[in-house]
Parts: structure tokens; sequence; C-alpha cells
DNA sequence: GCTATCATTCCACTTGGTGGAACATAGTCA
DNA sequence: TGACTATGTTCCACCAAGTGGAATGATAGC
């Protein structure tokens, strides 16, 4: 934190509030948030308020007690599954990046098209640049094949009659091969390999994928970038739990 | 919300902040939210600041962008287990404790005791109170038994060793049962019903009970509540998707 | 080396945020 | 049934917390 400031002592009194709810305090009067943070009642009363109209907490219409509200549920839904992912698969993608010095990213699946939620850059200065956040379809390149690949079927087959790019016959060869290969699929003179991560469930949640320019993955090193990839998405999956 | 009221400007700026992370837009630059919140970059350096020391965020030491903190993911955990577990549960409670007018309870195990998470009360003058956030052990008392029953063999011994009130051959019979009674074991006079109440793995999460003065509880109708007791935790079970 | 952009720090200013007091409501007890 | 206590709400005078613009620093790109 830069050093010349102080926090903001309102928004450290809200953060106080939401800190008295415990796994045995799950519900409590304003008269026990008032006492736990050590502030007036008008002015517990007047952040809890806030608090509460933006749902960060909920006013049980009963008892008159707060509980934490459903917005915390829902940005830590937002926290747990995607942060938790994020931190356990990084420091492996820094070893498959350091062994190479190319681009390695981590996607997801949503609303049918695949999110970067992490990567780890190649320093040279030709590179496949990617930002987390960058959104792309699932019907081409290899991360999003991989993706596709483990879905529901009927969700599968809604997207690939929009874009029969991919076959579900190179879907099964992945899914037996355990990774997929793209060679310029969405940017032309782009390498990606790509491989499945998997939770405790064994359910593919993630995809892992290592790219850049092609010129750089000709050759005889290819098979063993293909099973480095394999291996990374393998050791992050047994860190996951599976 | 008390109606003369205005909510925290500087809170609400801080909830702000913390609702610009959204599923593909997991990492912010410090621009990218002065820009998302409208306000100048002295203000969110200051706001941000804050959010960072309480780890509400985080920085990641490379990009230098924030993405929601580890505290995000430990309150979201607070509000998801325990929350939805008693939202579903009440409308159940608040239909039994209608039926016979008596004290209808929620329990979970924490620290090797059970912890009241929600409850509906008789209005009856002569009732058995029970507040939220109530700690009773595990080996007396119907509620404490249920979850007893049901937990890892070893644990189970060690507190029975502890407190030899209760035996396996009772828990025994308790899980084929499927309900238990307690006739005044923590409290003279008072009768308990409980019954264990499953999530969509089967695992037994919580206990469900039914409580009052025993004089309510002695006659012809006790099978009969029983019987309610058992059936309302097995509807909250499968609104948990059992 | 220069430029642009992002981020940090400083500080004068003002109004947001404060808590005490008054008031309202509900529960308890003799 | 009235007095008392506890909890919660509302009001408002006061002041310092919080603000944003400006200056400065750091970094990346050309």
């Amino acid at each position: 934190m830069p050093t010349s400031d102080t926090p903001v002592r309102s928004i450290e009194r809200a953060l106080d509030i939401m800190d008295c709810f415990q796994p045995d305090r799950l519900e409590l009067s304003l008269t026990e948030i008032a006492t736990g943070i050590e502030l007036a009642m008008s002015t517990t009363s007047r952040i809890v308020a806030t608090l509460e109209k933006r749902h960060y907490l909920s006013r049980n219409p009963d008892t008159q007690r707060y509980s934490l509200g459903s917005r915390i549920s829902q940005i830590g839904a937002l926290g747990l599954s995607n942060m938790d992912l994020r931190r356990v698969a990084l420091p492996f993608m820094k070893e498959l990046n350091a062994l190479y010095n190319e681009g390695v990213s981590l996607y997801i699946e949503r609303d049918n098209e695949r999110i970067c939620i992490e990567r780890v850059e190649s320093t040279l200065p030709l590179r496949r640049v990617i930002n987390v956040g960058d959104r792309h379809p699932l019907t081409r390149g290899a991360a999003g094949r991989v993706l596709l690949a483990y879905m529901p079927a009927d969700r599968r087959q809604a997207l690939l009659s929009e874009d029969p790019f991919t076959t579900e016959e190179s879907l099964a060869e992945l899914r037996h091969g355990g990774y997929t290969v793209s060679l310029g699929e969405r940017e032309e003179g782009v390498t990606s390999i790509a491989a499945p991560i998997q939770d405790a469930q064994c359910a593919v949640i993630a995809a892992l994928s290592m790219s850049g320019p092609s010129v750089r993955f000709e050759g005889s090193g290819f098979s063993d970038k293909i099973a480095k990839v394999k291996r990374c998405a393998e050791l992050i999956s047994n860190a996951l739990g599976r």
C-alpha cells in the first residue's frame, strides 16, 4: 500500500461490520454489531443501512437481525471458483513458460465462449499477446476445442451446428489423446497446444494452452512440447484434488 | 432502510469498486477501476488501497492489476454454505411450526459442537427458547445425537469416550429409524424430536429439531409429530437436491 | 531521448460523516 | 397496568475525514 496514505475510515468501519459475522455468529442484532465495532448506534445504523441497500447485509424481517447478504455469496462465488483455480495453476504455468519462453494461458467456459483468466507471457519480442479477460469462441482454437470436447453433448452440438469448423470425430480424438493442437486457426502464424484441467470430481473445468509463433513450434521438439503441456495440465489437476 | 438516512458515500464507492469485477473482468488496472466508477485517480487509489489492506482486493505484483482478494472468498464461503441452507429450510420450518406451534430449529456441526443457524419460535407463553448462534454439545439432546450419528466413526468415538451418555447402539438405531427423541436430556421438562437433513450428495449436513414442553408432547399425537418432523427433514433434503 | 500513459503523493478546501440527544417501540416485571 | 429497560430510529450542529486537482515519479513505446 502507498506509504503516505491512510485507509479510509468509513470503509474500514464497513469492513469491520462484515468481519463481525463468523460461523457461530451468522445473525446479529444492531446492538451486537455496534458493540462489536465499538461505534455509536447512529453511526452503526447508517453504515449497516448502506450495506443492506447494496445487499451486502440482509435483515431478517422476523427477528430484525442482520446476516451477510446475497451479494456476498455472489462475489464470493466469483472469487472462489476462479481465484483458487488461478492461484493453484499459476506456479505450474510459470514453470511451463520458463521451459520454452512461450505464452501460457488458462481458459474457462462462460456463456458458450472461453475466457482467459490467467496468463504468463513470453518475454521474446515476437509473441502471441494474450490478455486476461479476452473472450474467444469455443469452436476455434485449441483451448476452445478442449472446453467444447467436455461440454454436455446437446450444448456442444448446438455450437457445432453454428460453426462446423471442428467435428465430433476430432473432439473424440482429443478426449482420447488428452490434448489438441491449433495451427493458425484463430491467428495466422500462431500455433497452440491445449490440454484439459480437471477438478477433484474429474470434471473438466478449464483448458491450459501454450501458444506462440508457428516458426518456433516447428521441428522435432514439437512432441516434447505436447507432452509437457499435458503434464502441466495433469499437475494442475492433481493440485486441485483429482 | 431508514427513510431519513442517506447511504454513506465512501462506502458506496468501495462497493462500486468491488462491483467492477465480473466473470469476464477478473483483473483490472487502477485506471480501469477509476474509469468504471468515474472517480479521480487519487480517490480511487486511496479506496483501493484500503480494500487491499483488508484483503478484499489483491494486487498482482507482476501486472500491478487488481482482483478480488482472499477475504472475499472467505466471507463468500461463509455466506454460501449456511445462508443457502437456511433460506431453503426456513419455509419448511415455518410450515412445521404452524402445524403444532412448537419451536423448530436447525443445527449444524462446528468444532465438535452443534450450532443453531435458524429457528422459528412458538408463540405460546410456555416455550423452549432457542437463539441463533447457541452452541450445544453433540452428545446430549436430539439434534446433537443426529449430527453425531453421521460423523466419521473416529471423531464420534472420541466424543463418546468423553461423554458416554449416548451409545453406538442408540446411534445405529437412529440411523435405522431416521429420527431420535430427547426427553429432558439437556433441559428438564423439554422434549425434542430431531431428524437428519441431507445435501445433494446424501451427506448429513444439518439436523432439524422440533422441541417444546414435555407436557405438550405427551399422548397419542406423539408419533404423528415424529412422522411430521421426519417428513419436514425429507422435504428440506429434497429441496437441497437429494 | 522524448512522449504518453499510468500511478503516487501532496495539500487546501468543503461537506460528508459523526455521535449525542431526543424520541419511538417493544418487552419485562412487580 | 405503569414503570423501567433495552433496542432502534431520527435529527442536527460540528469538525476533520475525504476529496480531487496539481505536481511529481515511473515505465513503456517509439
